[in-house]
DNA sequence: GAAAAAAGTGACTGAAGAGTAACTGTGATT
DNA sequence: AATCACAGTTACTCTTCAGTCACTTTTTTC
């Protein structure tokens, strides 16, 4: 094309650019991370049997046999979304279930507000991977041993934390199963409706979708309804699909 | 076999057991409502794309092609089911929207559990379908029009009942459009975790579910958990499925 | 530069599943 | 008794799609 290229001092690629690249593995890295991004999306969109890896590679711009290069195939894909869904939900937990720097041991209601909020903020956020929680029962094996497990284990914790709020006078009496199903159904329904490009911001939602479950589960009277997070929002015409 | 048969009286058919049997074009119409149910638990537990029609007839006792006597396809069994889904929403709106007997006009928050709590009912009542509403991009050409028109008829409805209950002073100041995506999250997620032969009757789980949606959105200091229909349920081992 | 490693492609295979058509059995009508 | 309508089955076709393999292209290393 040109002829002004000359002969370089031998540097080594990883030199190049003074290291401002992203080395082999992280580009690898990288790349296995959009594709769970996109994969989750198309999960979400089609249901995990109606997307197909054509879809799947075309969106990202590549044919379907340069997948298997960074995944085993369909079935890791729909294990490593709801693992990483998984890893996001327990970091949560945990997070909340610490005490705040405070000291103070927070109520049940305090840590379950934490835990969802975070969890909330990973599943929706721009870097998330909006995870299909949808079609568990795709799963094969003993990959769908391990995450119901793992799923069993996070609705059990939630369950406790309900209990625990109970106990404290943080929450109200209910049935803490019936509870936690109905607020799992609010916070796995989102990715339904929500559209990464559209008005709202992924910590809106997350905050004001808990104060809503709040709400429903607080002793207190309620709150006058926080109105920093709820003008927050802007409002929307009815026909928006948003 | 025997030679006990006799040459009966010249009776119609439609005479025989004193009607009590069901006439043909009533075993037609029973049996595309059990194919119906059993499509729709279909759906709901492996997706659309993932229930075969072999799943569905097998589960029915027959083979695949029988079904089509019953139905034009796949597609069109999808579509049944939301169609169905649809009917009861609104068949509870308007229910709910009617002033009651009392005569006086209810709130918003009543109307709108009125509308919730009969929706419940319908989808996972024994006899309903239990609908899978998730899925709906599955849906193909027009039918895909109309039901998403329908359901977004739907949910404009929900949300004016919300903006009504706001003007009324019955609901607390929330964003409407997110309000009832929280709501219609925990409604919909029911099909995901509710099986018919369990502890909880679908009664009880509509009018505690609406307790815990009503909770969150009224502008009420939240009473007092509705001891009644709590304690109506049976506490479940922390383990168990269900 | 040449060699080696990595990334990606196109063409093939095999399985699953929706839809169809010709055939069989069964009860109703005359 | 013969016929007819209806219900259901078996055995096909056709399409879609996951997964594989031999090949080409690009990038890195020496």
């Amino acid at each position: 094309m040109n002829n002004y290229s000359v002969t370089l001092s031998p540097v080594t690629n990883s030199e190049k650019w003074g290291n401002a690249l992203p080395s082999r593995a992280q580009q690898q890295a990288i790349k296995r991370e959009a594709l769970l991004r996109h994969a989750a999306a198309a999960f979400n969109r089609r249901g995990f049997h109606g997307a197909s890896l054509d879809d799947i590679a075309g969106s990202l711009g590549v044919t379907r046999a340069a997948l298997y290069r960074y995944v085993e195939g369909k079935q890791e894909l729909l294990y490593l979304c709801h693992s990483a869904a998984m890893d996001a939900a327990f970091k949560s937990l945990d997070r909340a279930s610490q005490g705040d720097e405070a000291g103070g041991e927070p109520s049940g209601l305090d840590k379950l507000r934490g835990t969802l909020t975070g969890y909330l903020e990973d599943m929706i956020g721009d870097l998330g991977h909006g995870v299909a929680l949808l079609e568990e029962n795709a799963l094969e094996g003993g990959r769908a041993a391990e995450i119901m497990e793992r799923r069993d284990q996070f609705e059990r914790a939630l369950r406790n934390l309900v209990r625990q709020g109970m106990a404290d006078g943080s929450i109200v009496a209910c049935e803490p199963k019936l509870a936690v199903f109905a607020l799992l159904g609010a916070v796995n329904w989102v990715p339904k409706w929500y559209r990464p490009g559209g008005d709202w911001q992924s910590g809106q939602i997350a905050r004001a979708l808990v104060e809503l479950i709040t709400r429903s589960l607080a002793a207190e009277p309620a709150q006058p309804a926080l109105p920093t997070e709820i003008t927050d929002i802007p409002s929307q015409s009815d026909d928006g699909e948003q």
